[in-house]
DNA sequence: AAATATCTTCCACAAATGTAAAATAAATAA
DNA sequence: TTATTTATTTTACATTTGTGGAAGATATTT
């Protein structure tokens, strides 16, 4: 998958927040406080976005309305995945180590993340039977 | 933190596997095989590190000996809560939830994370009582 | 219709990044 | 001690990224 930059990123985010097709107005009420563009800077991060095929836009009257080809999901976990395996070879319990150890999560955090997979994985797909 | 590039990271991290300070060459032979880097580029990469407080160099002869000023754990820590951050809000549960939904960490997967945390957090040094 | 306000596209430019040739310095071999 | 090899530093340049002004459309108001 095309890698996005940072703005690239955080336009991405704007626009999936929306949760419909959103015009450039829209998108950047969505946006972070302090993102305090010109105009012309968000449609340019819009105009990327498009050539790396992350939106559509079409035209209505004057203004575009933009719409996302990518799910957020989907570039999430791509991005996670290559984050993992840049810095840890894919190995997620390494991230959580260096979490913990630089006191980033806590025991309690921890207690909890271990409850919450359990739940996911009793509910996991593989598991249904017919 | 002072943020690094790809290729710095890449740097960095072979340094880090080196296990002591290292030649240039030493640093080289620890890099993924596909950086087939002219040697200037590599010191370059070097140089920008050093300009950003990552290593020290001192001089031995002719050739430079490189030191980490930064610890991996540290880096590591650092950038993935600034991923989590970035992408999910912060949530680790979202990210692992990511993860799952596009097919990354099976069921296993979960389960034996879940155990690890538990592991974790018994010996979690908030209860070590005295 | 003319003037005005909106919106988008194009162009421009500085900073960061990826990459390496050329220049320079130090060590070694002949 | 002169060549040769080995390292490093300097300089350079293309590409990507962050950012926005100017120019060009389209719509709206008077």
């Amino acid at each position: 998958m095309e890698t996005l930059s940072h703005s690239e990123e955080q336009v991405m985010t704007a626009l999936w927040n929306c949760g419909k097709p959103a015009t450039r107005r829209e998108i950047a009420a969505c946006l972070p406080a302090d993102c305090t563009w010109a105009d012309s800077t968000l449609l340019n991060f819009l105009l990327r976005l498009e050539n790396k095929h992350f939106v559509r836009s079409e035209k209505q009257g004057n203004r575009n309305i933009y719409t996302p080809l990518v799910r957020q999901v989907t570039y999430c976990g791509a991005v996670s995945a290559a984050h993992l395996q840049r810095l840890y070879r894919g190995d997620l319990k390494a991230m959580l180590g260096a979490l913990a150890d630089t006191g980033r999560i806590s025991f309690t955090d921890m207690e909890r993340l271990a409850r919450y997979l359990d739940n996911r994985a009793a509910e996991s797909p593989e598991y249904d039977y017919d």
